[in-house]
RNA sequence: GGGCGUAUAACUCAGUUGGUUAGAGUGCGAUCCUUACAAGGUCGAAGUCGCUGGUUCGAGUCCAGCUACGCCCA
């Protein structure tokens, strides 16, 4: 059998095949796959459900990553390992998106399709997209369990939805109530407030006179209101006016006076400027405020024109006298402030709006008009009546809804909710008695706070694409006639409406039908669950729940959640509660939260910025394994990672910053080749048929080149395996470099453990990158080069060889999959057996090779300190070599003077001096001398000279020792100065003082030796 | 307005409990195609640790204030 490669080598790593091949392989062999194993200890993570809105983006791809580098660990280790992949519905989004696709591209709404027909194209949609996300997930390596793949809209999540939502409304945990919602008209749905965003726009402030109904002498004979929405009015219920108008203003002057004598001077004439202003309000304003206030008290009515309702005057904190006219109309129905308003003064509450964003009838005149329309009306009228006082321009902070990106309009609407009280607390206790345990543990804090409001959760979303809720009206039956109709069934539950006098009934398992109860007819409730409902069961949901299956007891709770910080409340919060809720238990141990990608001007890459960056971009320019580890390398403790990209355009290559402006185009001009080029924007033909432009980042690049620099470092190893046995190693037959890397491995080895158990994955992959090139390629690879020319030399350094870079394989696994097994399997044809102390065969897969355990007998702080010693002293040559430009092949003398130890040390490394710094060691010890013409340098291992006889640069050298001597008296002076200093010496602990001593007399030390060489160069 | 975070080399980031002359990668300069690797080797230059004060013998590190930026909440 030979041992020669069976197939070239080449010198630079190519990621696809190799990712193409394992991937494959792994799959086939069914690595991914876990089932309930009794004899093993399980590792459980639930993948965040990435939205099938859209593809994934580098955030996705670090969260995956992490999550993937867990599983592949605890999978070594022995673990029975589950990875739960799967998407998210995530209703409004897609909808949304589909929606406006169908409306540019085929000029269709969702009622031409109607419910069925949109539901069509939005699951067309998902499989389209949950096909991509998955394939970049496999792309990435991830190892999922993909047999176990869920989606919240399919029967299993649909099941645990069904379920929770019965045993919710049967504990009497879910209701229906007014609320003022965020209304998408567009959408025709409430969205809620974390799908709002506020955009400035410009707007106008009305300044209107609403009449005083029979005023009394003295009296004002109206009220000044100002609105930035006058349509409003015809939803006005009240005019407020304060309580206390004298008392507020007093307080506000109060605030601003001692704000003014804390204020930094720069900012002191703005303050005085209100203060004035203040002052001037007051003295205009006030006697009319407190008339109103009167009038207020005494039940005065105001006459609201153009719908000639009668409407009162109230006195109300709302109002807040030092803004506007100090008075402020009251619409409850429209706007929230106004809605508490209304609920304290016991207001109707008057909805002029229809679903559309047209108004209604309580608009009398306007109904039917669109907001703009009606308010331009509403203006024209109130002018002609003599009733419009003023017009100012004013800036308004609008309201727009994230889906449709449309104004909001607040609206008052029937909503479902779940009540919060007792189970915000249970989620609340888990994290605060460590159950749940939170890193970095300051997120805790945002936990606790968003949960400890205690606020409802409305659940409802008016869409066609979500769960429905399984509610049933029966506005006719009586309480007997369910009774009856339901005999014997516990899968059904009814409860009485008070609001509206109907039965809501609710069923776990089926749909009723219209005749469930004969006589009547029952109606289902249109509207759909909020989408974070199914997402907060997706621990439990995706293992079968509520059915108690092996998968549930066995991977239930699951480890650890790894996900970003923007959805802790929304979601990792409702995951805890509702896992108490519905199994009892908390759905993790662990929350890692991870940092953010952001993009070169730090704002967080999405879609819809449009700065989101493929990874498939990255894996295409730099392969997999460099996406997975540069990813890795930047998560560290608080940091959100900066990553400025560019375009690579397809033509010349040429690299093109992203900009705010270029990064929405669909094309993209090269400014080199002057050719264009698409985005991942590109939607019209004569776009797409341009070649891509990848989105790239040089700071893969690192990652890339170590991957390559690990696959060459293995190359060499495996082109130097033949004749390769497999033996024992004794303790007693390694040599010093040998016993250094051993040493060396097992802290890495232990360094890496322990930060990947702490989520330290940035120091994990920092530990390794410099272990790997700075000690194993540049030090063991190169010293064991000559070894393994020697036929008796061979073998063991075969071995250790072997051994340590199959160990180094072990560690980089889960950063870098696919160049790792492309490794391995190489290694187990050369070398299937190996190991120390004593060899085994290699598992079939470095997948499931078992993770590296640390030797603490091997670390041996002797070998390394000695080793050391070396490596400076190879420095010091080096840097002569540099300096002195002496030619790469030339041979130069080198005579170190050090002590006794130090000698004995350096002597048995002559070959490694000869080798790695063309340097043939003449003598070392205390009575070195140097030769006549040499340079030298002072190193922890003593005094380094080079011979430099007919190579000298003496200028050059002179120069150098001048600039040395000058730099160590500053060093010197500085210490002197410290140890003089009685305060120091007298306060510092005494090894600090000794330390600074010791540097003393070792710069003085070096001071003598670079003047003695300065004055050997000019003698 | 409240909360959280960040500010260290031209860029992107490390920097443990305060203690020698503050590190890495990229980029920059010099040099070398030495048979694992030019996606590489060797060497080098480069920092008022955001600002101001305080604690301390000693502060990038601890405290206070300020400035700028980011995120979350209202």
């Amino acid at each position: 059998m030979s041992n020669i490669p069976s197939r070239d080598l080449p010198k630079q790593y190519d990621p696809a095949p190799a990712q193409k091949r394992w991937y494959a392989f792994w799959q086939e062999r069914g690595y991914f796959h876990s089932e309930p194993r009794g004899d093993r200890k399980p590792y459980t993570i639930v993948i965040p459900p990435p939205n099938v809105t859209g593809a994934l983006h580098l955030g996705h791809a670090l969260n995956n990553t992490l999550q993937d580098i867990l599983i592949r660990q605890k999978r070594m280790q022995g673990f029975e390992t589950l990875w739960v992949p799967g998407t998210d519905h995530a209703g409004i989004a897609t909808q949304a998106v589909v929606e406006r696709r169908l409306l540019a591209e085929e000029k269709l709404s969702r009622h031409n399709l109607g419910p069925d027909g949109l539901r069509d194209r939005i699951w067309q949609w998902k499989e389209s997209y949950e096909a991509r996300i998955l394939g970049q997930l496999k792309q990435m390596g991830c190892s999922c369990d993909w047999q176990r793949t869920r989606f919240t809209l399919d029967p299993v999540c649909a099941r645990a939805v069904r379920h929770t939502f019965f045993r919710l409304f049967k504990k009497g945990l879910i209701y229906r109530g007014k609320r003022l919602v965020n209304w998408d008209t567009m959408l025709q749905t409430a969205v809620s407030d974390d799908e709002v965003f506020h955009e400035p726009v410009a707007g106008h402030f009305w300044y209107f006179h609403y009449p005083v109904i029979k005023p009394k002498r003295g009296e004002p004979k109206h009220v000044t209101i100002a609105t930035t929405r006058p349509e409003t009015m015809l939803g006005d219920t009240a005019v407020a006016v304060h309580p206390d108008p004298a008392g507020a203003l007093a307080a506000v002057e109060a605030d601003l006076e001692a704000r003014l004598a804390a204020a930094p001077e720069k900012q002191r004439p703005e303050i005085e400027a209100e203060l004035a202003d203040l002052r001037e309000r007051r003295r205009a304003l006030l006697p009319e405020l407190v008339a109103l206030r009167n009038m207020a008290a005494d039940g005065r009515m105001l006459l609201l024109p153009l719908l000639e309702r009668e409407i009162p005057l109230v006195a109300d904190p709302w109002a807040k006298p030092e803004m506007g006219t100090g008075c402020v109309k009251i619409t409850p129905a429209h706007d929230p402030n106004d809605y508490e308003v209304g609920l304290r003064q016991n207001l109707p509450m008057v909805n002029i709006l229809n679903l559309d964003g047209t108004l209604n009838d309580n608009a009398g005149p306007y109904a039917g008009a669109t907001v703009l329309d009606a308010r331009e009306k509403v203006v024209a009228d109130l002018d002609r009546q003599g009733l419009l006082v003023k017009v100012e321009d004013r800036e308004i902070d609008l309201a727009h809804s994230d889906r449709s990106k449309t104004p909001i309009e607040p609206l008052l609407t029937d909503q479902w909710f779940v009540r919060m009280d007792e189970l915000a607390q249970t989620a609340m206790d888990a994290v605060r008695d460590g159950r749940v345990k939170i890193t970095p543990d300051r997120y805790a804090k945002g936990y606790l706070d968003w949960l400890g409001e205690k606020r409802d959760w409305p659940i409802g979303r008016q869409l066609w694409w979500g769960h429905q809720i399984p509610i049933w009206y029966a506005k006719t039956a009586t309480e007997a006639d369910l009774a009856r109709a339901f005999v014997g069934r516990d899968d059904v539950t009814w409860q009485w409406d008070d609001q509206y006098e109907q039965w809501l009934i609710c069923a776990e398992e089926e749909d009723l039908a219209e005749d469930a109860v004969p006589g009547h007819t029952l109606v289902r409730e249109q509207d759909v669950l909020d989408t974070w409902f199914s997402s907060a069961l997706w621990p439990h949901s995706t293992l079968g729940w509520p059915e108690q299956t092996e998968e549930l007891k066995y991977y239930y709770p699951t480890s650890v959640l790894i996900t970003s910080r923007d959805i802790i409340t929304l979601w990792v919060a409702r995951m805890v509660l509702a896992g108490l809720f519905n199994v009892g238990d908390v759905p993790f141990h662990q929350v890692y939260i991870h940092p953010k990608i952001l993009d070169g001007y730090g704002e967080g890459m999405s879609k819809t910025k449009g700065n989101g960056v493929d990874p498939v971009d990255v894996m295409d320019k730099f392969g997999a394994d460099a996406l997975r580890f540069g990813l890795a390398h930047l998560t560290t403790e608080t940091q959100d990672v900066r990553m400025p990209v560019e375009f690579e355009c397809p033509h010349c290559g040429k690299l093109i910053e992203q900009t705010r402006k270029n990064r929405v185009l669909p094309r993209v001009p090269c400014p080199e080749c002057k050719k264009a080029f698409s985005t991942q924007w590109a939607e019209k033909p004569e776009d797409k048929v341009l070649p891509k432009g990848l989105v790239v980042s040089d700071r893969f690049e690192d990652a890339r080149n170590f991957c390559n620099k690990l696959w060459n470092a293995s190359r060499f190893a495996l082109l130097n395996l033949e004749g390769y046995t497999a033996g024992p190693i004794s303790r007693e037959e390694l040599l010093v470099e040998d016993r250094w890397i051993l040493s060396r491995l097992s802290t890495v080895t232990r360094q890496v453990s322990e930060a990947l158990d702490q989520f330290r994955f940035a120091d994990a992959a920092r530990t390794l990158y410099g272990f790997a090139w700075d000690e194993f390629c540049s030090f063991f690879v190169e010293m064991v080069k000559g070894r393994l020319q020697d036929p008796k030399g061979r073998p063991l350094a075969q071995r250790v060889l072997t051994h340590t870079l199959d160990t180094l394989l072990r560690l980089l696994h889960p950063m870098i999959p696919f160049v790792t097994e492309e490794v391995w399997q190489l290694l187990g044809e050369y070398a299937p057996s190996r190991g120390y102390p004593a060899p085994a065969p290699a598992a079939a897969s470095i997948m499931i090779a078992p993770w590296p355990t640390a030797d603490a007998a091997m670390e041996d702080p002797a070998i390394e300190a000695q080793f050391a010693l070396f490596q400076n002293a190879l420095g010091g040559v080096r840097e002569i070599r540099a300096r002195q430009n002496v030619p790469p092949k030339t041979m130069v003398e080198i005579l170190g003077r050090c002590n006794e130890d130090t000698a004995a040390k350096l002597s048995a490394m002559g070959p490694y001096f000869a080798s790695m710094a063309g340097a043939r060691a003449i003598a070392w010890g205390p009575e070195v001398q140097p030769p006549p013409l040499s340079a030298n340098t002072t190193t922890t291992a003593g005094e380094i000279f080079v011979n430099l006889a007919g190579l000298i640069d003496v200028e050059a050298e002179a120069s150098k020792k001048r600039q040395e001597i000058a730099k160590l008296d500053s060093l010197i002076e500085a210490k002197r100065k410290k140890l003089a200093d009685e305060k120091f010496v007298g306060r510092a602990p005494e090894a600090v003082v000794q330390k600074e001593r010791e540097g003393l007399a070792e710069l003085k030390a070096r001071r003598d030796s670079a003047q003695a060489a300065l004055e050997r160069l000019a003698g």
